[in-house]
DNA sequence: AGAATAACCCGAACGC
DNA sequence: TGCGTTCGGGTTATTC
C-alpha cells in the first residue's frame, strides 16, 4: 500500500543510486510486468541507455532516459524497489531487473504482480494514467475541489481515494485526514461545508507532509527500499485502530466498511452515520 | 456523467 | 497442527 508518502520515499533513498546510472542489462521475470511492450523490446529499448532523472507525480515514479525516453513504473498494493549487488541473491516475485554498469541492480518485488512499467519513446503520449492524475496536496485549492466534490453524491472518502480528484492519497492516509478533519467517512460530497473543505485541504498537506518526514509508513506488505523502513505508523491515530481509544475522546475507535475499503473512524469525533 | 461492481492476485489472517 | 476460506487493496474496465 504504498501511497504518495512511501514512493516519495522510495524515490528520495534509491535516487543516488539510479540517477546517472547506465543500464547493462534487463531482466523481465513476470512479462505483463511491462505494460505497453513485448519484453523483449522493453529490454532492447532500455539497454545501453542512461538515467539522468527520477521523479514521482501521485504514487507513479517516472525514469527519465537521455535520449527523452521515459520508463514510467507504479508499484500498486505489494510493489517494491530495491537496490543490491548483482551478486545478492535474488528474491521470489523479483519481477524487473535493472542491471547497471556499476555493478549495481535495480530490483522490482512485486509478489502480487499489480505493479506495471510502461516505456514511452522520445515525445510519445504517456498513456499510462500519469496524465489523468489531480493535481499534487501541495497543489489543490479549495475552489478545485470544492468544483469537483460539492456536487458528488459518493462518500467523503471514496471520494479522497479517487486520483483523478486529488493525486496520491490512499487507504491509510484517507482514514488519517478524515479524522483530523472530523468528518465521518460516509458523508456526500454534496453535504460538505466550507469549512470542511478547508480542513481537508489543510489536514491532506499536513498528514502527508509529516508521513514523508518520517519516511512513509511501514505497514503489513509495504516496506521501503535499502532496508529502510518508515516509522509514521506511531503517528496514526486511527488507522487500523479498532476497538483502541480515541486519542481524542477516549471513545472506542470503529471499524466499517465504505465502498468496500476498510475504514477506521471516531463515532464521536466524526459522527456515527450509517457504517457497515 | 456519475455510480456501483467486478477483476486482477496471492500472502496473511481467520475459522474450524 | 493443518487445512480450506476469506480478506485486502490501487487501479482499470465494465455495466447500469
Amino acid at each position: 500500500m504504498p501511497e504518495l508518502p512511501e514512493v516519495e520515499t522510495v524515490r528520495t533513498v534509491l535516487s543516488p543510486f539510479v540517477v546517472g546510472q547506465t543500464i547493462a542489462k534487463v531482466t523481465i521475470n513476470l512479462p505483463k510486468v511491462v505494460a505497453n511492450l513485448q519484453p523483449a523490446t522493453f529490454v532492447q529499448k532500455m539497454t545501453e541507455q542512461n538515467i539522468i532523472n527520477f521523479t514521482r507525480r501521485g504514487k507513479f515514479l517516472t525514469l527519465h532516459l537521455q535520449s527523452g525516453a521515459f520508463v514510467v513504473l507504479h508499484l500498486r498494493m505489494t510493489g517494491t524497489l530495491t537496490v543490491e549487488d548483482a551478486d545478492v541473491p535474488i528474491e521470489k516475485h523479483t519481477n524487473l531487473i535493472l542491471t547497471f554498469q556499476n555493478g549495481k541492480e535495480l530490483r522490482f518485488v512485486d509478489s502480487r504482480g499489480f505493479g506495471r512499467w510502461w516505456y514511452f519513446a522520445p515525445g510519445q503520449t504517456d498513456t499510462s494514467g500519469q496524465n489523468l492524475l489531480g493535481p499534487e496536496p501541495s497543489a489543490v485549492t479549495i475552489k478545485d475541489l470544492q468544483r469537483k466534490i460539492a456536487t458528488r453524491k459518493t462518500a467523503l472518502k471514496t471520494l479522497l481515494l479517487d486520483q483523478h480528484l486529488i493525486a496520491g492519497i490512499g487507504n491509510i492516509y484517507a482514514d488519517e485526514i478524515l479524522f483530523l478533519s472530523k468528518i465521518n467517512p460516509n458523508t456526500k460530497g454534496k453535504d460538505l461545508s466550507k469549512k470542511d473543505f478547508d480542513n481537508i485541504i489543510v489536514n491532506t498537506r499536513k498528514i502527508l507532509e509529516e508521513a514523508i518526514k518520517c519516511g512513509g509508513t511501514t505497514i503489513r506488505s509495504y516496506t521501503s527500499s535499502l532496508g529502510v523502513t518508515g516509522h509514521f505508523q506511531g503517528n496514526l491515530l486511527v488507522h487500523n485502530k479498532e476497538g483502541m481509544e480515541c486519542q481524542t475522546c477516549g471513545t472506542i475507535i470503529l471499524k466499517c466498511k465504505v465502498n468496500g475499503r476498510g475504514t477506521y473512524y471516531c463515532p464521536k469525533c466524526q459522527g456515527d452515520k450509517i457504517c457497515i
